[in-house]
RNA sequence: GGGCCCGUAGCUCAGCGGUAGAGCAUCUGACUUUUAAUCAGAGGGUCGAUGGUUCGAUCCCAUCCGGGCUCACCA
């Protein structure tokens, strides 16, 4: 269906980065000779709730996808795949029932009581947030558990296999430990069967052959073990290699903090006598002044702070632009991202082939953008936010006076964004409003004109309210600059160097409620 | 210090071998009952710097500068 509006020379020619991702993914299948069903994947750590980052690699990685679909018609999967057997190594602050925390210190994430008691598990609690959130979304993903596959026995060859290639494997990572790890370090950490608890602990014996491994347990007593049926794991670097390898998966990307590791991670697997999956670093996220964002510094925002604040669409957006360059995320950028979506929007109609591939409306939406634009752009909206305040059904009231013709659907896009803006303006503009005291030409002014619109009252015409401001500006003393009287309206009314037009204003917002709206600017 | 990534107009970005582009912002003009609408127009960049390859470089190569990440443990 989408299909038939592109060409495969129009395919080809596609500069946005998903496709050139797509395209060396496809490299990869050929070289491989892989025919099958493609497979993408995204991880997660469950020991806190999912983020903006873990937005972004799904919504980044799902625009690989639907790049690669379009281009080679072949069917794909995407796994997000939650690390819920590693052990909590701390206890994560900020969370109900440290002491219970506690106790369970080392043990894996899916055998920590949930904080909350609403779920089986710490792990079974955030892998349930995780969820929601990627529905929230509409993602099409398919979660997946490391605790139940390494439980279920699909991760077992894989197992053996490291005990196989442990020698290959110990050569690549001992270099990159400290002294004290590599006396210790072992890529198979077994569970330990008395305390329950993932130990760092070196093997005294292994065999491939059985699959059993030697190690001193807890308490000190010798224990021999087969590292199958979720009794052991891998640890990290080797980890990532055998899921790659026992799931086949065939693109991943991951921040670039992670550089060092996915290097090794590939290095693994090829040890596995498997073949890395095609991936790329994207840029971490900095502050307003490219200071790497921390969550205990609270410095850029987070994307409950986005959402609040503007929509889903327009963050993808953000996630879209530039996935190699440090972006800056602070305040500022929502109001211009969530204009610059609605621009996109608006030209992809008229886009042909390659253009219209271009075009980041495609890949945010999966090939199906929307055709249905408002009528307003958000910046207007939060100017006239800041003007009337931050009453969404006010500013739905302005938007139709200013669009009439608007349609229904656009209307209700608009209405969205009004919601958005009175948040924003209520969060971020009105706490910064200047009011200025009036002068004494100016208190008489305004006391004039809010007595002549309650004696209009609040079913006359708009153009009643309009004269009546430029009647009194003009007996006061304006008539050769009523610039300045209506300056002095939105100085000392309503904090601010500008406004909307006075009648239409004062119809909409009510002649009594703008009346008594002067009124309180002059008491206050 | 080593490795990787980034550096195009005030901002966000596109362009990636053939006389510098978009959106937003800014400024000007029009609409004469406004100053956020709308319309028309303008200004603004030695494409981080310097060398090199080339008939020709923002685009390729090298070096440098600036920024980010990474190089105990954990993930």
């Amino acid at each position: 269906m989408i299909a038939a509006r592109f060409s495969r020379a129009d395919i080809d020619v596609v500069k946005a980065w998903p496709f050139e991702e797509a395209r060396r993914l496809e490299k990869r299948l050929a070289r491989m000779k892989h025919d099958g069903v493609v497979l993408f994947e995204t991880g997660y750590g469950p020991s806190g709730p999912p983020h903006i980052g873990t937005f972004g690699e799904v919504a980044r990685t799902t625009m690989v996808r639907r790049a690669f679909e379009l281009m080679t018609g072949r069917k794909t999967r995407l796994i997000c795949f939650s690390d819920d057997m590693d052990g909590m190594r701390k206890v994560p602050p900020a969370m109900p029932n440290q002491e219970l925390l506690a106790r369970h210190l080392q043990m894996p994430l899916t055998r920590v009581p949930d904080p909350w008691g609403t779920h089986p598990s710490f792990a079974h609690h955030n892998n349930a947030r995780l969820r929601a959130f990627l529905d929230r979304f509409g993602f099409e993903y398919e979660f997946m558990s490391a605790t139940e596959q390494y439980q279920s026995g699909k991760f077992d060859a894989t197992l053996i296999r490291v005990l196989e290639r442990y020698d290959a494997v110990m050569e690549i990572m001992l270099p990159s430990l400290g002294d004290e790890r590599r006396e210790t370090y072992s890529p198979i950490l077994p569970i330990s069967p008395t305390t329950g608890r993932v130990l760092y602990v070196p093997l005294l014996e292994r065999d491939a052959g059985t699959g059993e491994i030697v190690f001193e347990d807890e308490g000190g007593a010798r224990v021999k073990m087969p590292v199958t049926g979720g009794r052991a794991k891998l640890q990290w670097k080797a980890d990532w290699a055998g899921r790659w390898l026992a799931l086949g998966v065939d693109y991943e990307m991951a921040g670039e903090d992670l550089t060092e590791s996915v290097r090794l991670s590939q290095r693994i697997v090829r040890a596995l006598g498997g073949e890395p999956p095609e991936g790329f670093n994207y840029q971490l996220f900095v502050d307003e002044e490219g200071k790497k964002i921390s969550k205990t510094k609270g410095n850029g925002i987070s994307i409950e702070e986005w959402l609040a604040y503007a929509t889903p669409e327009s963050l993808s957006l953000f996630m879209f632009q530039n996935p190699k360059a440090a972006k800056k995320l602070y305040f500022d950028v929502i109001p211009k991202t969530v204009d610059e979506y609605w621009g996109h929007v608006e030209k992809y109609p008229g886009q042909e082939g390659a253009k219209a591939l271009d075009n980041p409306v495609w890949h945010i939406h999966g090939g199906q953008p929307p055709a249905t634009t408002p009528p307003v752009s958000f910046a207007m909206i939060l100017t006239l936010a800041s003007a009337v305040g931050g009453d969404p059904e006010v500013l739905k009231g302005f938007i139709r006076k200013y669009r009439p013709g608007a349609s229904s659907a656009s209307l209700a896009e608009a209405d969205r964004l009004a919601h958005y803006a009175a948040r924003y303006y209520k969060d971020r503009i009105e706490p910064g409003k200047r009011f200025r005291p009036p002068t004494e030409q100016e208190r008489a002014a305004l006391l004039d004109l809010s007595s002549r619109l309650k004696a209009l009252g609040d079913g006359a015409d708009e153009d009643a309210y309009h004269t009546a401001a430029f009647d009194v500006g003009k007996a006061h003393g304006y008539e050769k600059n009523l610039r300045d009287w209506f300056a002095a309206i939105y100085e000392v009314v309503l904090g601010q160097s500008e406004g909307p037009r006075m009648g239409p204003f004062a119809k909409i917002y009510g002649a009594r409620a703008t009346a008594a709206l002067i009124e309180d600017a002059l008491d206050r």
